[in-house]
DNA sequence: CTGAAAGTTGAACCAGTATTCAACTCTGGA
DNA sequence: TCCAGAGTTGAATACTGGTTCAACTTTCAG
């Protein structure tokens, strides 16, 4: 219930939210309200799910009337949108700040995987948002899916340009990795609040250096 | 459009989905209009979503009228329960027939990931539904996914036991191996209808036998 | 200080749809 | 053949919750 539940903000959300109309709070007074809806809605949201989230429970908890919903969104799926974006946002933002100084290119993928297991576990109402949003506003969510494999996939032709990694590394591994990170950080980062997470991070990391087998050929 | 959307067999959806009052059908009559219920079902879940699939669409769509639905299921959520836990076991099986036959256990693994893949593809109401059992049925979920996990780490530690894996293999493994295969079905069995499935799978299985480095430390 | 723009308010409206039910028809065992 | 139980029907019920709106209050530039 801190007074930013996510790290947006206002204008970032804003600009994301419409199309025509503008609804940019001009005056202090708004962008205030305007937080306490955003922080409002991804709590909502995120503990509820977006069909059992009403727009009363929203307002009433950011704790503003109904009809104030109206002055900063179109409707109740503008708004979700908005925050689908700016998560994904974040997300990418936390991948790129963990991979920055790392010294190979597999360093750097697992600080990416603890930095990204550790933000879900901080952020519950991730998950619940970005996977619903498969429903909600399918556009948003392939355009989240298909950034973050794209981000990964640059990171890893990077490294065979570097010779770290095989040279034939492509969008398969990129996807792979990507799935395997989404997987561990719901089982490590939201189902389980005590794990390790680095020790999770360097185990994924082993599988990705040198795979599983006793005796890799060659 | 054929008269048999799944490979459920009446029997199992039903015992699935209720928990006193038996709604099993005695006639045939009785099966057939379940029958098309479920199938009706199936597509309209996984092209609309749970929300924006109302009975009468189901209904109709099936070719009964709309109370006919409530011979043989106490709700929608009822309905989308048993065809969750339905798809569930069909994944189950699939995984299980795939890994059957194999040589070693990460032959296994590719075969499993080339029929998943594949089956994603032949029904794309997979996805749509196991995903939205998240917010519909949250139980359903969990237990598909840690189901799914557990099958997976009992084929890892066997192949340990066998000396074909490291003898360290465990959970975050199977949990990374399970997130890879979701992502790579969706991006190329559900995104992509051209993809080359086996070739795929024979990438991720590269990755998982000896990983990405180019020198691999000892 | 002042008034036009920005923001607030919550009752009322309205559309969609899950579920019920009582009257009806069909099925299949004896 | 017969009828009790199984299955069918769709109009009516009940309720939820998104969206609108006109009256009201606050802000802030000039």
């Amino acid at each position: 219930m801190e007074s930013r539940g996510t790290d947006a903000t206002v204008e970032t959300v804003q600009t994301a939210g419409m199309g025509e109309n503008d609804k940019t709070p001009r005056t202090e007074r708004g962008r205030r309200t305007l937080r306490a809806i955003l922080d409002a809605a991804a709590a909502e949201f995120g503990t509820r799910g977006f069909h059992d989230t009403s727009i009363v429970g929203i307002t009433s908890r950011a704790g503003v009337a109904l009809g104030s919903f109206y002055t900063y969104f179109d409707s109740k799926e503008a708004l979700f949108r908005a925050l689908v974006v700016d998560m994904s946002a974040q997300v990418g933002k936390v991948g790129a700040a963990a991979s920055q100084d790392s010294a190979t290119v597999l360093d750097g993928e697992r600080a990416v995987l603890a930095s990204f297991t550790a933000f879900a576990r901080e952020h519950r109402e991730l998950y619940r948002i970005i996977d619903e949003s498969e429903f909600v506003d399918p556009p948003s969510y392939r355009a989240h899916y298909e950034g973050a494999a794209t981000r990964i996939g640059a990171r890893l032709r990077e490294g065979a340009a570097r010779g770290e990694l095989r040279p034939d590394v492509g969008e398969v591994e990129a996807w792979a990795i990507m799935g395997m990170n989404v997987f561990l950080g719901l089982r490590y980062g939201v189902m389980d609040d005590n794990a390790d997470l680095d020790a999770v991070a360097s185990a994924a990391n082993a599988l990705l250096r040198c795979g599983l087998a006793l005796h890799p050929p060659r």
